[in-house]
DNA sequence: AACCCGATTTAGTTTATCCTAAACCGGTCC
DNA sequence: GGACCGGTTTAGGATAAACTAAATCGGGTT
């Protein structure tokens, strides 16, 4: 039983990030990633918050030093900003690492456990699970670690779904977040690391015949854009 | 990047238990376990409140069934709130143990990263846990485990500080909260399973001597007080 | 240049927790 | 039995983060 403080106390002092601010930072490092500045109702969609809300937070963020913020502009992760985030981030792909190597954990399952310790988890303890499990450079997903002092791998990939009939690939990363996107993915065998080719594919955004090893398996344009790759060479 | 929907959305339906009122729920449990209902003040020390706060807590504590409250006469668990109250201490004490025996945590470490974890750990991963390291009965200072169905082990044991001279003991648990205390305990020798013989004591609550092994050591009254014992028939 | 529409922001509320200061109760002390 | 005292409770605020509804901005249309 420790402290308590929070919430309504006459705030003193630096205080760490909270939890919704910790989760804003990530989906702004995200958003960023794929584009450029995050738009207000980017970071609502992916937060599931009402657009109205992230403007106050948004502020808040600005307020704190962790983004810059011009009204109708999007917000920028300031440096600050990015290495919280990063620090963050690389707790959430720790714990589901360990998640799945030292607990069994399916890895349809790590995503949804480690969101909520990566607030609660110290750096002491993330540091000594990624010891645990031999520091591993990604997560069970294939996105990549950040290290300790905030370096991490911002390799941009291809989607899958971008790739012209023939054309051969190794599969580098799959979005986390969806569970049953995650058993489809893992029952077909599409992990990182696997090989798949684009046998054919329909025009129109239609959908693709992939060679998964020996397999033929017909995915629709939707799934395969989830699918990070990397092309190999002819 | 799951939904957040907390602080200040209109409530709808059940939701879990909030962080401050599992903390509430422990402390509750605690002094139960030592004595009777828990007065406002005891529980204001216990979670480094102020008095007044916990008065407001304690009746949305009421409201949700989770103690029965009579105005100046102090909290009392239902039925509901200790089980409650044992699946945070679940958490808590396999957490604890996982982090000694699974990621070498000192015994002095485990109970402040314990605390935060146990909000956020769901049920499956602490299972796991508790599998992973064979289902350990108590917690690294000797709390005893509640089981997955709530049961847990109630005996009582003497105070250290209660034996008279010459008499032999088992150590069966420490307080847990005081990392000086533990460190300190762990240098001379005490932790759970050792045998502790009082060599002689000072009177009016004076300082002990106590046999551990082969070596003889004082300690304070207030140390003794801490360390809890089973008498061993001479 | 006036207009419109969707994206954003502001305004005003809600909830959970905490705080300080002030009022209050219950049980001793004379 | 009245005064006092410490432990409690009430009153009134503060904060963080959401929400809804209403106002506003910016960029493309005619």
């Amino acid at each position: 039983m420790t402290p308590r403080r929070a919430r309504g106390a006459p705030q003193d002092d630096a205080r760490p990030l909270t939890e919704p601010v910790e989760d804003y930072l990530k989906a702004i490092y995200a958003i960023e990633q794929s584009g450029e500045a995050a738009g207000t109702s980017d970071l609502a969609t992916r937060l599931e918050i009402a657009p109205a809300s992230v403007s106050g937070m948004v502020r808040r963020l600005a307020d704190q030093g962790l983004v810059s913020y011009e009204r109708y502009r999007g917000v920028r992760l300031t440096d600050a900003g990015r290495r919280a985030a990063l620090r963050t981030i690389r707790r959430h792909r720790v714990i589901e690492s360990y998640l799945a190597k030292a607990l069994g954990y399916a890895w349809d399952r790590v995503h949804a456990e480690a969101e909520r310790l990566e607030h609660a988890a110290s750096d002491e303890l993330v540091d000594r699970m990624a010891e645990a499990i031999g520091e591993p450079l990604t997560d069970p997903h294939g996105d990549p670690i950040p290290t300790r002092d905030g370096v991490i791998d911002e390799t941009r990939h291809q989607r899958l779904s971008d790739l012209a009939a023939g054309q051969r690939s190794r599969v580098k990363r799959v979005s986390d977040d969806d569970g049953e996107l995650l058993r489809y993915l893992a029952q077909i065998g599409i992990r990182p690391g696997v090989m798949v080719t684009v046998a054919e594919r329909a025009p129109f955004d239609g959908p693709l015949s992939l060679r998964i090893g020996k397999v033929t398996v017909q995915v629709g344009p939707v799934l395969a854009s989830r699918v990070m790759v990397e092309l190999l060479p002819d």
